[in-house]
DNA sequence: GCAAAAGTGTTAACGTTACACCCATGA
DNA sequence: TCATGGGTGTAACGTTAACACTTTTGC
């Protein structure tokens, strides 16, 4: 056993499906890989585990280095551990998801990384190893999560518009919601608290913009509720 | 690399929670282990994952040397990383949890263990490393779980009434079911085959037996539903 | 003033909850 | 015949779903 902190465990790695939101469209954050295997193509940000880490810093860590931010929604998906899944040796990789908001975040190549980019998740480069896989199943989580959980307010900036905020709900979980509705329920959950600012949108009226309720919010997470609408 | 199929990888592990149900309560299947470290307690079923095994397999593995059974209800809970939780080196384990119905098998103690038998879950020993968290996770998985597929029924014979369904219910939620609500609601699932027989108990009348119908069952497994009752 | 997007209420359908008595069986 | 547990229906309530017009703003 070695006592080296920094020492890397070859068997297990972690990658983030790193999730943003921009102009009404769902993204994700890939870096181009600098090195072999694979140099060259698009893939997940991700690392090897170390020796002293546990799993969720070492994803944090990975978030950090990719985004420059830390502390923000990162959830474990599950393990990923298809036998010949990475070429070299065997690797089961511990797979995340994360919300960001992607304007306020400068991207920075890390290390082993020539370029880091978002891609509209409609329009995905190939992928290495069975990264495609992972994208699809956080997705599949990330729109369960969506239901019980407010997170979806992670992807958007501090202050929102209600149009905002329903087009990213209508964007993850794939149908239209009538805006009537979805007004009702989201200002009945005692979440939101509206500003006297409003959002300047190039054509038609301005939306009023909102914030958290901080305290709300953080109960909601806790205890969850049910967001169903049709 | 070694090519010897039966190698194990010494850092990752599972480690399967297996429910049952018996007389009304929520029970698990630990076994006690006849080696160190910690030999002589009672810990979660469970092994090293062998080189050119897949994660599901091992749990599947474990699952059958323990109970004598496969093709349970068999899912993944997450991984346990604390950097101390196993005492000789760094062990990360994905934790599972399956469903068996007790009655139908017979438990042999694998290798390695000395003993193995159902306890109440209200009523468990100390336990091994970080077990009992582990049981505590599945437990809150389960109960999620149990709101949105069907899985239940596995806890139960293929044959089961009514009243035994509910008082699995009560005691996965925690909390005491409308008889008449219950009834109405799994009743209108189409989920359910009422059959002649019925099932004699000690004292009152005796209880309808009931069957599922197969091809709705395994329809809303994928689907998933809504069962919250209050 | 017109195009574009924001904002606003009501009703009908449905699902959930609460609630009390009769029935079959074994001792 | 009585004690025990199984089985049944209805009304009030709350939630969700469907639906169309007015307001504000920039050009």
């Amino acid at each position: 056993m070695s006592h080296n902190i920094k020492e890397i465990i070859k068997n297990l790695s972690v990658d983030c499906v790193i999730f943003g939101f921009e102009r009404g469209c769902m993204e994700v954050l890939l870096i181009r890989r600098a090195i072999n295997p694979q140099k060259g193509m698009w893939a997940l940000p991700g690392g090897f585990i170390k020796k002293e880490e546990q799993v969720l810093d070492a994803a944090q860590r990975v978030l950090k280095v990719t985004t420059g931010v830390d502390d923000r929604y990162l959830e474990e998906v599950g393990i990923f551990d298809r036998i010949d899944r990475y070429p070299l040796w065997r690797v089961f990789t511990i797979a995340h998801f994360a919300l960001i908001s992607p304007k306020h975040y400068a991207l920075v190549p890390g290390i082993d990384t020539s370029e880091v980019r978002w891609f509209k998740l409609s329009d995905l480069p190939e992928l290495v190893f069975d990264h495609q896989e992972i994208i699809d199943r956080a997705l599949v989580r990330l729109r369960s999560r969506i239901r019980t959980r407010p997170i979806g307010f992670e992807l958007l900036s501090k202050k929102f518009t209600l149009p905002q905020l329903q087009r990213l709900y209508e964007e993850i979980l794939g149908h239209e919601i009538d805006k009537r509705n979805f007004r009702k329920k989201v200002l009945k959950l005692n979440l939101l608290k509206k500003l006297k600012e409003v959002h300047k949108t190039k054509k038609g009226r301005s939306a009023a913009l909102f914030m958290f309720d901080t305290v709300n919010y953080n109960k909601l997470k806790e205890d969850g509720f049910i967001f169903e609408l049709s």
